[in-house]
RNA sequence: GGGCGAUUAGCUCAGCUGGUUAGAGUGUCUGUCUUACACACAGAAGGUCCGAGGUUCGAGUCCUCGAUCGCCCA
């Protein structure tokens, strides 16, 4: 083995290893119950980014231990097609050697797609090979194959038929520059400068004027009326009079509605039915007419008059200047407000009216909430359920309709000959009711959301009914960013419960985002982006899983830095090291490693033992309860501080005894134990020092650690328990410590030229036992009991007083009386003050009659050790000041 | 406007049924190449747990109000 760990040997043979095995594909039992994780599917031509990382590091680990635990383990992949991102990918491409779209029309364009797509498809999924991801890649799914396809088609075939989709005329979101419709939930508001312009709008045979305020002054050209509140004592007697519309000449109605804010702007709203989600509510209400003023390409069609032709942002510079020259613009004032852009491309968005097709939701969304209500589905961490409620108490419709080419295409036929609509699940040759083939499809695609909302059945084979959406459906976790609890998880529950009848998921797993060390939000377009396949490139899949799940909590944003990356890199090298450490010296005995019979004698072996099983206990219980982080420190801790820095060094002086079997013994069983526990955090590294370990131990069989069995405490390990041995081995670290604390106080070189003499009521038999240990790992020259103090030189001694015992520590030069004086009476003072508060509390009625017992006993315990060791002090302060 | 979260060591963060002297990583300072590891070892310094009330024998943890920052929805 190597001196340093070094992944890039090791990683990419494993995975191969793992993956020709046949190890991540489950085998269908029946009789037991799946764990099952369908992975958010990536966009299949984007690349890893860091949330990707974050994911499979969840899932992974949620998965691997599960495997282990002996739970038939489907972790399914797959990809989507991305509708826009896709397309604009494509077009760009396109763009470059001057060709549009248009150009090559539809089937030529989705040609290249596809194109695109067989060239690009399996790069995604070679970089969550490279994350280690256990995915069963023979059940891997894309969204546009045939079998989700055909779930798609058949969701929208029942739903139509049931009356929950429909399609309408009706104001959407529509962005100019992907220009397609958009649902809700993809445009963005953001706080911006603007403008409020103030626009005068004369009444119509009168000498006086309404003054109107806007923000999108060239939606102008599309006003029907000007709406007052009744209330206002300024525009009441307008009310029923009409206004002229500026450059455009209409006569427009002074209409009234309470929907009016007074206070906004001069309290007299512009009516635009056409072009503003609220005012085509009042368009509604009052019967006005709707004018759309843009075409298809979001530039000004006839409507416009002399601006025909412009963009939308260029016709807003070109009104505000015929009003300026007319005379009918009063002022611009600056103000801030909240502008939607296109959640895609960042474009301002712009409402118009279309003919859209549309998810009822409301029928959905009660039962989706309901499962969650009665706890069904739980959602991790809890708070989300109530901005799941708040989603879904205010839900709107749902735009699934968009203008692309590269999607499903809606399965919805007319007839020209006819006239009438067919909608069904497999493709149409003929009309149903005239026979005509002169038929055309819709040309609109789905929102992509719709086929992912299918996910959790559609991979598995649904609309049929297969023996994978059989065994594998419901799955157990769905794990994912909270920023797509509304977009994607709240749509799979809806759609899975419609579609199954049954909930699509148990448990739900939000994690939070990764943001940069500044805790910025990663952008391509900020530059601030940490690429994972460099983070693997520079310190490996273990160090960068590792980092991205320290010290985490659900669902709560994490900056990821360099120093992360370094310290999991670091923790992957001492894995490595302690292990060369331990195979170095099984090769050196002919063991039998049966651990099941395994049950040393000496203190130490108990000790670190029962040690490890109480971390077992602990992580067992944090992984169950999803505090991976939680249960990723308690490993660190215990296999970094106890095993390594205490155990491996006080069974050095045993290993040099050839007789010590037992340390061998327990060596292996930790570390066995350890790689086992580590697995879902840090595969690779364990697996191949697994591979190491089991060929030094047995070379005849050995087993994948992918595979073997996740620690578990059982019955039968209490009798390894040995809660005297962890208090024998804290007295001695305290020893330890104290001795080395002293050493550094007085400036004493590390050479082993101290005697150290000690004493204690309770301990002095298990103490004298370790005196070679203590003597090894303080580095001094011996380690005595007290009654061999007398002959020492008293000037020379320092003297510590410890929980359970009393050291003298003999230093090479004299000691200043002085110095020793203080440094005891700074403890006595400390131990005082504890002293203080613990029998205030211990005196205290209220707390004697309210704590429950068990609390009481160990702050009483805790005092008397407290003046215990003031008395023990202050002995020796008198005996100090009288010599 | 409504909702959610965060505020704990210089920095980044844990701390999930309220109970030792509040922890880790990283950084800083002092030593050490002690034959697993300098990607390391030993030791040290460093905190009014945002503020103010309250509940409780006991509050970083629960409740109320407020401040600052961030996010979501309208």
């Amino acid at each position: 083995m190597d001196k340093v760990y070094d992944s890039k040997l090791v990683e990419l043979n494993i995975y191969e290893y793992w993956m020709n095995s046949g190890y991540f594909t489950p085998e269908i039992d029946k009789t037991r119950k799946p764990f099952v994780i369908i992975m958010p599917p990536p966009n299949v031509t984007g690349e890893l980014h860091i949330g990707h990382a974050l994911t499979v590091a969840l899932e992974d680990l949620m998965v691997r231990w599960h495997r282990m635990k002996g739970d038939p383990t489907l972790f399914l992949p797959g990809s989507d097609h991305a509708g826009i991102a896709t397309q604009v990918v494509v077009e760009k491409s396109l763009a470059s050697q001057g060709i549009t779209r248009h150009d090559l029309g539809r089937e030529l364009f989705i040609n290249k797609v596809w194109e695109w797509v067989e060239l690009y498809g399996d790069r995604i999924y070679d970089q969550f090979k490279r994350l280690g991801a256990s995915c069963d890649w023979s059940r891997k799914s894309f969204t546009l194959d045939s079998v989700p396809s055909k779930a798609v088609r058949n969701t929208f075939v029942n739903l139509y038929n049931k009356g929950l989709i429909y399609r309408k005329d009706s104001i959407t979101n529509w962005c100019p520059r992907c220009l397609t419709a958009l649902s809700d939930l993809e445009v963005k508001y953001k706080d911006e400068k603007g403008n409020l312009y103030y626009i005068k709008y004369d009444i119509e045979n009168s000498d006086s004027h309404i003054v109107i305020a806007t923000t999108r002054p060239e939606t102008m050209l599309g006003d029907t009326a000007v709406a007052v509140n009744s209330k206002d004592e300024r525009y009441k007697k307008y009310i029923g009079k009409s206004v002229i519309l500026p450059i455009v000449g209409r006569r427009l109605n002074i209409i009234k509605d309470s929907i009016v804010d007074i206070e906004y702007g001069t309290g007299a709203l512009k009516v635009t039915p056409g072009h503003d989600p609220n005012d085509f509510i009042l368009g509604e209400k009052h019967k006005l007419e709707f004018i759309n003023l843009f075409d298809a390409n979001g530039k000004l069609n006839d409507n416009a008059g002399d601006f025909a032709g412009l963009s939308i942002k260029d016709s807003r510079n070109e009104i505000v200047k015929e009003l300026e020259k007319l005379g009918n613009l009063l002022k611009i004032e600056d103000i801030n407000h909240s502008v939607g852009h296109c959640d895609r491309c960042d474009e301002v968005v712009e409402p118009i009216i279309s003919k859209q097709w549309y998810v009822k939701v409301e029928p959905l969304a009660k039962k989706a909430r309901e499962v969650i209500t009665n706890g069904s589905i739980k959602i991790i961490p809890d708070r989300f359920s109530k901005i799941y409620f708040n989603w879904m108490d205010n839900i709107r419709d749902w735009c699934i309709s968009r203008q692309l080419w590269w999607g499903h295409r809606i399965p919805v036929w007319n007839c020209n000959d006819c006239n009438s609509t067919i909608v069904q699940i497999e493709d149409i040759e003929n009309c149903n009711k005239c026979y005509s083939n002169n038929l055309y499809q819709d040309p609109d695609v789905l929102d992509t959301w719709f086929s992912s909302g299918l996910w959790t059945h559609s991979t598995l084979g649904w609309p049929e009914n297969t023996e994978d959406l059989d065994y594998f459906y419901p799955s157990s976790v769905m794990e994912t960013g909270h920023d797509i609890l509304f977009f994607w998880v709240a749509r799979m529950i809806m759609l899975g419960i419609e579609n199954t009848g049954e909930i699509p998921f148990q448990d739900i797993y939000l994690h939070g985002l990764v943001r940069d060390p500044d805790g910025i939000k990663m952008s391509k377009s900020k530059g601030n982006v940490m690429d994972p396949l460099d983070l693997i490139d520079t310190y490996g899949a273990d160090a960068l899983r590792f980092a991205l799940t320290t010290g985490t909590s659900p669902g709560n944003d994490m900056r990821l830095n360099e120093q992360k990356m370094e310290s999991a890199r670091n923790f992957a090298n001492k894995l490595w090291n302690a292990s060369r450490f331990v195979i170095s010296n099984v090769n050196k005995y002919d063991l039998n490693y049966d651990f099941h019979s395994i049950n040393p004698s000496n203190t130490h072996d108990r000790w670190i033992i029962t040690r490890y099983l109480e971390t077992i206990k602990e992580v067992d219980r944090f992984f169950s309860s999803y505090q991976f982080s939680e249960a990723q420190k308690s490993i660190y801790d215990f296999f970094w501080t106890e095993f390594c820095d205490w155990y491996l060094e006080m069974i050095k002086i045993r290993l040099r005894n050839p007789g010590e079997k037992d340390a061998v013994l327990s060596l292996v069983y930790i570390l066995h134990g350890v790689l086992r526990l580590l697995h879902p955090f840090m595969p690779f590294i364990t697996e191949k020092i697994w591979q190491l370990l089991m060929k030094s131990i047995d070379s005849q069989k050995h087993q994948a650690l992918i595979t073997s069995s996740y620690p578990i405490f059982s019955e039968t390990d209490n009798k390894l328990i040995d809660n005297d041995s962890v208090k024998n081995i804290m007295i001695v670290i305290e020893i330890i410590r104290a001795i080395r604390n002293i050493k550094v106080d007085f400036r004493i070189q590390n050479i082993n030229n101290l005697d150290v003499y000690f004493k204690s009521d309770k301990f002095n038999e298990n103490i004298i036992k370790e005196k070679e240990t203590i003597i090894h790992m303080s580095k001094i020259r011996s380690f005595m009991n007290y009654e061999e103090f007398a002959s020492v030189s008293k000037e020379k001694t320092v003297s510590v007083v410890l929980s359970n015992c009393v050291l003298n520590i003999v230093l090479p030069n004299e000691v200043d009386i002085n110095i020793e004086i203080k440094r005891l009476e700074f403890e006595k003072q400390e131990l005082i003050s504890r002293e203080d508060g613990l029998s205030k509390r211990l005196n205290d009625n209220r707390f004697l009659s309210n704590a429950p017992q068990d609390i009481i006993d160990k702050e009483m315990e805790r005092l008397n050790s407290i003046i215990e060791r003031k008395n023990r002090i202050e002995d020796l302060l008198s005996k100090t000041i009288n010599s």
